[in-house]
DNA sequence: TCTGGGGTCCTAGGACCC
DNA sequence: TCTGGGGTCCTAGGACCC
C-alpha cells in the first residue's frame, strides 16, 4: 500500500494578500502589516522582505528603509483577516478530505491516493479554486509527514518554477534538499535548540534527521526526536481533524506609556478579565482557574518584575463579575506601588464543558447559576447587537479606553455595510 | 518617543496518598 | 546515628508556533 500523504496549504503573505483583494493597487507594491499598537511587524510582501525588514521588527527601527522606498503601511485588521480565513477555509474543507485548520492562514489536510503527476495536478487545482474564490494566492506542500510538508511547501513559496506546488516525495535525493536547510529554518526548532544542537555539531536539517535517535531524545527531549524522525519520512505528528475545546483563553495588551497607577491596572486587568469571559461563554466552557500577570518594560533595561499568579474560581464559573472579582484580588496581591507597567493581562483555565456544571456542596445552587447565565446572556447579546462595550460592568470603567492605536488601518470590507467596496460601472 | 497577542505541548518537581 | 517507596495528580515554567 502506497503510503499516506499529507499537505500544507499555506497563504502567501496571508494579512498582506487579505489587504491586496480589496486595494489592487497594492499589488507589486512593498506593503508590511503592523502588531496591535503598531508596534513591530508581522506580514511582509515579497517586496519588504527582500528590502530587508525582518518578522517581529520594530515599526520605527524599519521607518527609515519605508520611507525609502515608498511601503505601504497597514495596522492589523483582524476582523477582515478572520473573515477572509473563513472563506479560504470553506473552500477548502468543501475540496479536501481530513482537514487540520492549523493557524489563521494554513491548514493540513490529506491528499487523495493519486500517482505523483496527480498530486501535483490536485495541489494546482487547489491554488485556482481559492485563487478564485476568495483571492488569496496559496502554496501547497506535500509529503509523507506534517514537518516535510512544511518544508515542500517553503520550497514551493521560494522557487517560482514550481509554481508554488511542491511535492517532497518525489524527489529522488530528499537528503540534498535537507542539506541546504538550516535547522533553524525546521518546523518545531526553535533558537534555544539551535543553541544547543550547534554544540553537537548539528547544523542543517539533514544532521538533524540522521542524528541518533535515542540521544536526541537524551539531551533534547522528545519534540526533537520526533521532528527527527519525521525528517526522516516517518509521521510521529497525527493529523488533528477534530477541532478540540480551547484549554485556555487570553487577553493581555501592552500599554502605550508605562503606568505606576493601580486605579489604571484595575480597570484594565477588569477590562481583560470581561473580554476574557466573553470568549470563554462563546466556547460554551467555565474556567475554574484564573490567572493574571504584569510585566515592566522589558525594554528599559533595569530590574524586572513580572509576576503571574494563579487562583480558582470556585465554583467554575464563566460569569464576568465572578472573574473580575478573582482576578481584580489576585491583581492586589502581585502589584508593587514603586514599578511601572507596561503590559498587564489575564489567563483563564481549567475548562469544563457549562453542560456538565456542578453544583457545589456549599454556596452557589444551581438555581443562582442559571440566574447568572441568563443575566450574561443579556449582556453578550446587548454587545453583540449595539457593538461592543455597550454593556459593561462598573470596575470595567467608563473613562478613557485608550483604545490599541491603529493609526493605519484599512475599511472593515467584508464585515461592516458602510465599508463595503462600490463597484462603479464605467 | 516608539518593541504584539494568543495559543499548544512537555517536563520537572512538589503535594499527597497508601 | 538511624527516618520507605512508589504512584498519581497538579502546576509552573520552558520552548515553540503563527
Amino acid at each position: 500500500m502506497p503510503q499516506k500523504m499529507i499537505a500544507l496549504i499555506d497563504a502567501n503573505n496571508f494579512y498582506v494578500s487579505c489587504e491586496r483583494v480589496f486595494n489592487p493597487s497594492l499589488r507589486k507594491k512593498p506593503v508590511l502589516i503592523l502588531s496591535n499598537n503598531d508596534g513591530i511587524v508581522i506580514s511582509r510582501s515579497n517586496e519588504v522582505k527582500n528590502l530587508g525588514i525582518t518578522m517581529g521588527m520594530p515599526f520605527f527601527k524599519a521607518q527609515h528603509i519605508i520611507q525609502k522606498n515608498n511601503v505601504e503601511v497597514f495596522s492589523s485588521n483582524y476582523e477582515l483577516y478572520g473573515d477572509m480565513s473563513h472563506r479560504m477555509i470553506d473552500t477548502l474543507s468543501d475540496m479536501t478530505e481530513g482537514v487540520e485548520i492549523y493557524s489563521i492562514d494554513e491548514l493540513f489536510s490529506v491528499v487523495p491516493s493519486f500517482s505523483a503527476a496527480e498530486r501535483i495536478l490536485w495541489g494546482n487545482d487547489i491554488q485556482n479554486t481559492v485563487f478564485k474564490n476568495t483571492g488569496i494566492p496559496v502554496s501547497v506542500g506535500i509529503a509523507p509527514t506534517k514537518t516535510l510538508a512544511k518544508i515542500a511547501c517553503e520550497i514551493g513559496k521560494k522557487n517560482s518554477d514550481t509554481h508554488g506546488v511542491f511535492d517532497i516525495s518525489h524527489v529522488s535525493d530528499i537528503d540534498g534538499i535537507l542539506k541546504s536547510i538550516p535547522v533553524s529554518d525546521v518546523w518545531g526548532v526553535g533558537q534555544r535548540s539551535v543553541d544547543k544542537l550547534r554544540l553537537y555539531g548539528i547544523f542543517t536539517a539533514l544532521d538533524l534527521k540522521n542524528a541518533d535517535s535515542h540521544v536526541l531524545r537524551e539531551r533534547y527531549g522528545v519534540i526533537l526526536q520526533r521532528t527527527a524522525m519525521e525528517l526522516s519520512g516517518v509521521s510521529c505528528i497525527a493529523l488533528e481533524e477534530v477541532s478540540h475545546h480551547k484549554k485556555s483563553i487570553v487577553c493581555s495588551r501592552s500599554f502605550s506609556k508605562n503606568i505606576q497607577k493601580f486605579s489604571f491596572l484595575r480597570e484594565k486587568v477588569s477590562i481583560f478579565a470581561a473580554r476574557a469571559a466573553e470568549k470563554l461563554r462563546a466556547e460554551g466552557s467555565t474556567a475554574s482557574l484564573v490567572s493574571v500577570f504584569l510585566q515592566t518594560n522589558r525594554y528599559s533595561g533595569g530590574q524586572q518584575y513580572a509576576p503571574f499568579l494563579s487562583e480558582p474560581l470556585v465554583p467554575s464559573s464563566s460569569s464576568s463579575s465572578d472573574i473580575i472579582l478573582v482576578a481584580l484580588q489576585i491583581l492586589k496581591k502581585i502589584y508593587l506601588s514603586h514599578c511601572t507597567y507596561k503590559k498587564a493581562g489575564i489567563m483563564l483555565s481549567g475548562f469544563c464543558p457549562n453542560t456538565q456544571w456542578q453544583p457545589p456542596l456549599f454556596g452557589v445552587t444551581e438555581k443562582e447559576k442559571k440566574k447568572k447565565d441568563v443575566f450574561m446572556k443579556t449582556v453578550d447579546s446587548i454587545n453583540n447587537i449595539f457593538g461592543k462595550g455597550s454593556a459593561s460592568f462598573f470596575a470595567e470603567g467608563t473613562g478613557s479606553k485608550q483604545e490599541t492605536i491603529r493609526k493605519y488601518c484599512s475599511p472593515l470590507y467584508t464585515t461592516h455595510w458602510q465599508d463595503i467596496p462600490i463597484v462603479k460601472a464605467q
